[in-house]
DNA sequence: CGATCGCTTGATTCCGATCAACAGGAGTGG
DNA sequence: CCACTCCTGTTGATCGGAATCAAGCGATCG
């Protein structure tokens, strides 16, 4: 495992970078530019936590390079990502009734992210209208996904989510038909609600198929797009 | 099927009943009495819709009385329940990329539902700080919501989901031991992401294991709520 | 009273989980 | 450089839980 940064930040840490200074603000995405204003950045080794299920929500994340999975375990070991986060995504919205959040967040791979208190972006936001909506929005739009996410795995078979899955990857990087997959076969597992064996079948099966190429076990090239589309919802 | 109310009202319609009159705001719940004070009631007849899953997501909802399900179909019929929203709920806050609701939303039993605009919350909002608070952590805990529903339908066996599922529902009804279900069967299982012969047939397990009692089909006493505390993770 | 709808129960099938073995790389140290 | 180990991923054989197919039951309603 890759050990060139720290495996548990504290908040505190004299590593984090304040981003405060008058910038022309660059904005990559205009909305929610508040991250690169106000955020610090914090650098995380792959598979290190960035916060657990039970720690109080009082951040949000932007994610500035690499990849972050949301988890939640059950007892017994039984695991269930919620999400992946690629750059540009913002994460940790989610928050219980304790005022904890509901999933722990996790470093795929080797990650930076800009941290910012929850406070900083609603009090901004009351002064900010548009602040205020793209947050609101996004939020909203979380939510949406999660209904995409429950009838994935409440009614899709084995095949139609790894299409689905390859299909959402596709559409992050852009529509790219070579796809770059950052987690292992058992984060796309968890995140599936299926085992390893039935993802790696199914990524064999659609490559015989004719639908996907397996470049490498983390590269895959959609060949036939179409089919992908058509067994997407 | 109950004709007692129109089942598909116009948001224009006549019947629309202004609640806008000075009260000395009872406000049910405090938070959110925004509802009460600016809303719109409604009355939908069981099984009508409510909204559609592609119409644009204008509105926000809360109960009054009766109970709500969203909906989540694919093309081939396969249905899939994203939550019950019983009184006091308020629902309608997903919205994706498109501005549309990723969810339709209908009535399961008759009820009334008292309809606020979207942008009148959040203009609000903007001017009233707690208000925008109160908003912002409903979403956020919708969103932990939906955490707890992914690894139900992921990861968990019939009889966890049942167990789950009863174990909610008499948590929404006070911790009351005598449960009430305004569903059906068929709504259990799309929303368990299991077939109503599987739902039927873990409920008469779990009477005959002498964890509950089936007082009528509609009506559940739970007589061993440890055993469902147990195996609710 | 018969019909319909919602629910339960039974028999069988099938998809994905589980158990098990093996292959391919990446990193390590001799 | 190679031998070794560790880890990830693939493939094979078998099992099992929930789906499917099929009746039957009971309540509500015309």
């Amino acid at each position: 495992m890759s050990t060139s940064q720290a495996t548990r930040p504290s908040f505190l840490s004299s590593e984090i970078a304040l981003h405060t200074s008058a910038r022309p603000a660059p904005a990559p995405s205009a909305r929610l530019a508040v991250f690169e204003m106000a955020g610090a950045t914090m650098g995380f080794a792959g598979n290190s936590e960035i916060y657990g299920e039970d720690e109080p929500a009082e951040y949000l994340y932007k994610v500035v390079s690499g990849a972050v999975r949301t988890v939640k375990l059950l007892a017994d070991g039984r695991r269930q990502i919620g999400a992946f986060y690629l750059p540009g995504d913002i994460f940790g919205m989610e928050m219980g009734e304790a005022g904890t959040h509901g999933f722990s967040a996790e470093a795929v791979v080797d990650c930076r992210v800009i941290v910012l208190k929850r406070g900083a972006a609603t009090s901004l936001a009351e002064r900010n209208g548009a602040l205020a909506t793209a947050l609101w929005n996004h939020a909203a739009r979380d939510l949406a996904r999660a209904a995409g996410r429950m009838i994935l795995l409440g009614r899709k078979s084995a095949e139609e989510r790894v299409v689905a899955f390859l299909h959402e990857m596709s559409a992050r990087q852009a529509g790219a038909h070579l796809v770059e997959l950052p987690m292992s076969r058992q984060d796309i597992a968890d995140y599936l609600g299926l085992t390893v064996e039935t993802v790696s079948r199914t990524l064999t099966l659609l490559e015989t198929g004719g639908t996907i190429r397996l470049a490498s076990a983390r590269r895959i090239e959609l060949v036939d797009p179409a089919y992908l589309e058509g067994l997407d919802d």
